[in-house]
DNA sequence: ACATTTATTTCAGTCAGTAAAATATTTAGT
DNA sequence: ACTAAATATTTTACTGACTGAAATAAATGT
């Protein structure tokens, strides 16, 4: 049996199968090789193959207990399939303007560890940025007495626009230098694949692989922070556009020559729904008031304030515009509004939710469901968590060998 | 060598490389198998079979003449390949409110033979729908010497919503009923495989095969009627949305509770930017002027009509904006401004040029390509005729046979 | 004529995927 | 308990797409 004869098949087309079952796998946590076959439309002799070459590799395992649910009555009971959990260590970490934050998760998502470090400065040189990267992995890894070296992948989400397959970073606010080949420097302090994504695509990931998302082809998602983000998901796939600056929802126009954006331009969506701006309308309109946060608008609104009770309204309807273009544009099965915090009620209001029904041209079919999340702290990182598993699932799969025979 | 033994590879999986080969060879016109397998990334092997297969078909045929361009000076020249027009005769039919236009054409996309059939109604019962189509596609058929039952396929272009990968409608204007399974009624009439879709898709195909969409993947038409339409095609796909009832750009708002738009909400760009809009807004300021159409409003504008001026302003300002928001959100390669006639110049002029470039969140990379298309007439048809030609080859491919040894 | 270059085809082999048959594991009925 | 029926999975034998390497074809340069 010498190796020495190179395969007689390319690698993508040998895997296509194993990948899709493995991440038909993921997606429903656990699932019989039957169940398998027909979500396919393969043949079970195939699934066979695949899963038996995927649970000698490591990747997925057969679920220990009974099938939980019986579908009928009499037969061999289906085996249940899930992933291996317990086969990589990968990482996800966020840059913020203030910190970064790691979460380890295992190969299942589970998070092992987190761990939050923070920065001196909001803009880093590359070399910097790479070393204090390295920095917070160490400290986190430590925490379950791993190493960087039991790191199977790293995903890096960060603000900006990046060309994530050639892993070139055109430009980040938390950069002082544009047009950063992160392929080339990555590899120079960290140990193991890493890859870097825009953080809004990242909180795409998550919802696919975590949330609300699950299952599902064509959606779409939704950040409210500081600015607003979208993650668009079409055929189950992250659509990134041409050149990887498309998703521009917080800059989408809803006003002629509105109101001016920390981008310079007029009309920003994110020119009426942005922190930033409701602070802003609500000092035009009395000096005194200086309200710090979103949160002492609200207060201020709940004790009868109708200044900020309009503020805070205005904002509400023209999220409205914007989310019941997103459907009349992309018509996805699900919009998913999705957010480290809670305190957005006003964007969550029946009001706007009349507002999108208004906006979209309807025939017949119901609207396509919008859903909060409310993730927590740990949402961006989950999100890098997320992208980091599926490019790890990749390269191991990738490293499959032939079915034996 | 029995037959009757159940072919063991699925044909979807059989015909992939086949199918990418004949697309490939559409979108370049006449291209070498070197140059195939170097774009399609296989090996000349495969390529040499998989052409074969094609040629065998009749779908597809070498080029007599010698190569045009030499890459090099010496070696065996490369031989071009092109699509076999004489194969197969197809036909586009695009349903409007007068009349249906029938285009005649060859695989390749020549057109044979067009003819226009007047519609006394502008909406039919779906039977009198399709025997409406049936003569109209007979009539066409007759000036070129054929027959219904020589056409390989047949593409009908339709306003509403509809589940092309169905062949249902849910709604036209053009329909008295809604909900129509096209599937089952059109074989009745038509003794050839017929396929439905939204106009305005067809126009995207239109562009993608015969226009400034060749060999583009991502891009996006947007047709200017009547209404205001938008094709999307991703990865040289038609979008079509999760329920087929996306692209819907006409009624995206551009501005909250803005002008009353025909399908009954307020601030559709539609609105602003429709015929019917401009002919209202010149009304409302003086009730004796009554321009019939927008060429009114032009040539008033043109002799110094102020008011006209504004009119038409407006309308291209609301335009940019809605061009720039699709830009910021698909990050396309390309726009494409379809149209039929002229007289849309206050729409591409460049102060709409210049709007749209202020309202694109640009970080380096250069404004995606904004192109005007002045098809004529016959636009809707032919893009009817590149979907059914597309479907054709889909069905054709499907009926080759394994690959003789 | 002959070497060189490049395109295409032929050849022999690999391997993913298949249908059908075999096997495994359960329940229902007796 | 035993058998039949039902369902899930695996095994078997085979097909056929794809491959690299070698052979062949068709041109140019010397």
């Amino acid at each position: 049996m010498l190796k020495s004869k190179a395969s007689q098949t390319s690698i993508e087309q040998r895997n296509t199968t194993r990948m899709r079952v493995l991440d038909h796998i993921r997606s429903r946590d656990s699932v019989s090789r039957i169940d398998i076959a027909s979500a396919l439309q393969t043949s079970p002799a195939t699934v066979t193959s695949a899963t038996a070459d995927l649970i000698s590799a490591g990747l997925i395992k057969e679920v220990p207990g009974d099938p939980p649910l019986k579908s009928s009555k009499r037969g061999r009971p289906r085996v249940l399939l899930q992933l291996d959990g317990g086969s990589y260590l990968v990482a996800g970490l966020k840059v913020a303007r203030h910190a970064m934050s790691v979460i380890l998760v295992d190969f299942q998502g589970t998070p092992l560890a987190s761990y939050n470090h923070p920065l001196a400065d909001a803009q880093m040189t590359p070399e910097v940025f790479v070393r204090t990267i390295r920095d917070a992995l160490q400290e986190a890894s430590a925490q379950i007495g791993k190493t960087l070296e039991d790191l199977s992948g790293v995903s890096i989400g960060i603000a900006g626009l990046v060309d994530a397959e050639n892993n070139f970073v055109h430009w980040s606010s938390s950069l002082t230098e544009r047009n950063i080949d992160f392929g080339q420097i990555l590899p120079k302090e960290i140990p193991c694949p890493a890859f870097i994504e825009n953080d809004a695509n990242l909180v795409a990931k998550a919802e696919q692989h975590f949330g609300y998302g699950k299952g599902l082809k064509n959606f779409l998602v939704v950040t409210i922070e500081h600015g607003v983000g979208l993650g668009i998901v079409l055929d189950g796939q992250l659509y990134r556009g041409e050149r990887g600056c498309g998703a521009e929802f917080g800059h989408a126009k809803v006003q002629l020559d509105g109101a001016l954006c920390q981008c310079g331009q007029r009309g920003c969506l994110e020119a009426y729904v942005g922190d930033y701006a409701l602070i802003r309308e609500m000092t035009v309109v009395d000096q005194n008031q200086n309200p710090r946060t979103v949160a002492d608008i609200y207060d201020k609104a709940r004790s009868g304030d109708v200044m900020a009770a309009s503020v805070l309204g205005r904002a509400g309807q023209m999220f409205g515009l914007g989310i019941s273009n997103l459907i009349n544009l992309f018509d996805p099965e699900c919009i998913i509004l999705s957010g480290g915090q809670k305190g957005l009620e006003h964007l969550y209001s029946d009001e706007v939710m009349t507002r999108i029904r208004s906006g979209v041209v309807n025939v017949d079919t119901p609207l396509p469901e919008i859903k909060v999340h409310h993730w927590g702290d740990q949402m961006w990182a989950k999100g890098a968590a997320a992208y980091a598993i599926e490019q790890v699932s990749i390269l191991k799969v990738k490293d499959i060998p032939a079915h034996a025979s």
